[in-house]
DNA sequence: AATAGTGCCAACCGCTGGAAA
DNA sequence: CTTTCCAGCGGTTGGCACTAT
């Protein structure tokens, strides 16, 4: 029953690579592609088990690596994709070409994590430290509506649209007061640090009610597909929208929404994220 | 110069979903 | 339908390199 045995792993090699073993998997990867790891290494002549030859490949032979160190555009855009996807690294790694997802990882934990930090941002969560530890103090800067992250209500609505915005200015903690917690100078008045040029504007919301009651009384339909942002699937069922995700079609037979508000800048597209 | 501490990253480990038998 | 395995993923670790004392 089920497949034959797989690899022996008492008889494979472990730890760091040597050339010629990287030398035998990029010569038999060259000759006969990716794929069917697990024949691979009897195959290439290797002591190594298949999954070993794979990571071996993916993260540090493929000649489409990158390499080299990550540029400030690719800074934001990985902090910008962790706050929408979290730790799915091989996700975040799909939008960054020639990076694999173990460097973003690495990078992540060493670089990035350290850089949120100090602007005073939760790397976990993405809010601003101290509204993590200090509930009382998560709107008290909502005087400025635009912050980041200040849940608003819609008028005449129930629910609520938490937008997330790293365009805005940033209340950026003195560097002392974010590595001294215990300090009481923590709660003092933070100072605002304008972020460089980056829209990075994010929104979280149901479909706007208005449009729900709207669309109840003309009998319009919300496509789930759409508000996906994958109106162009085959899935999509609203193939008569006119005008595009985000807004109301003309002939009132169906709506889109644009799901996480991004739609509009480019910055992310769902239809070309590798869904698992 | 020697030792301890820290940072970084390649590689391993364990889990999961899907496919094969 | 059940069992087994594979591919892929995210979390963790071991060891090297560098810095501080």
């Amino acid at each position: 029953m089920g497949r034959s045995p797989c690899c022996e792993k008492a008889h494979t090699n472990k730890g760091a690579w040597t050339k010629e073993e990287d030398d035998r998997l990029i010569a038999y990867i060259k000759a006969h592609g990716e794929g069917c790891w697990r024949s691979l290494p009897k195959a290439a002549g290797l002591l190594r088990c298949g999954k070993s030859c794979r990571l071996r490949w993916i993260n540090y032979l493929r000649p489409d690596l990158k390499r080299g160190n990550f540029t400030e555009e690719e800074d934001e855009l990985i902090i910008k994709l962790h706050s929408l996807l979290g730790n799915k690294w091989s996700l975040i790694a799909g939008r960054l070409p020639g990076r694999t997802d173990n460097e973003i990882k690495n990078y992540w934990n060493t670089h990035i994590k350290r850089k949120l930090l100090n602007r005073g941002i939760d790397p976990i969560t993405h809010r601003i430290l101290n509204e993590v530890t200090s509930h009382h103090h998560e709107y008290s800067h909502s005087s400025s509506p635009s912050h980041s992250p200040s849940p608003t209500t819609t008028p005449n609505s129930t629910t609520t649209t938490t937008t997330i915005s790293f365009s805005a200015p940033i209340t950026i903690p003195k560097k002392e007061d974010v590595f001294d917690m215990k300090d009481d100078n923590f709660n003092q008045e933070p100072r605002l640090e304008k972020c460089p040029d980056l829209n990075l504007d994010l929104r979280i919301s149901p479909p706007y009610q208005q449009q729900n009651h709207e669309s109840l009384k003309t009998g319009t339909r919300i496509c789930f597909t759409c508000s996906l942002g994958m109106e162009s699937s085959q899935d999509c069922n609203c193939s008569q929208t006119i005008v595009g995700c985000s807004t109301t079609s003309s002939n009132g037979n169906s709506i889109c929404y644009d799901f996480l508000g991004l739609k509009n800048n480019g910055a992310l597209d769902y239809r070309s994220l590798e869904m698992k």
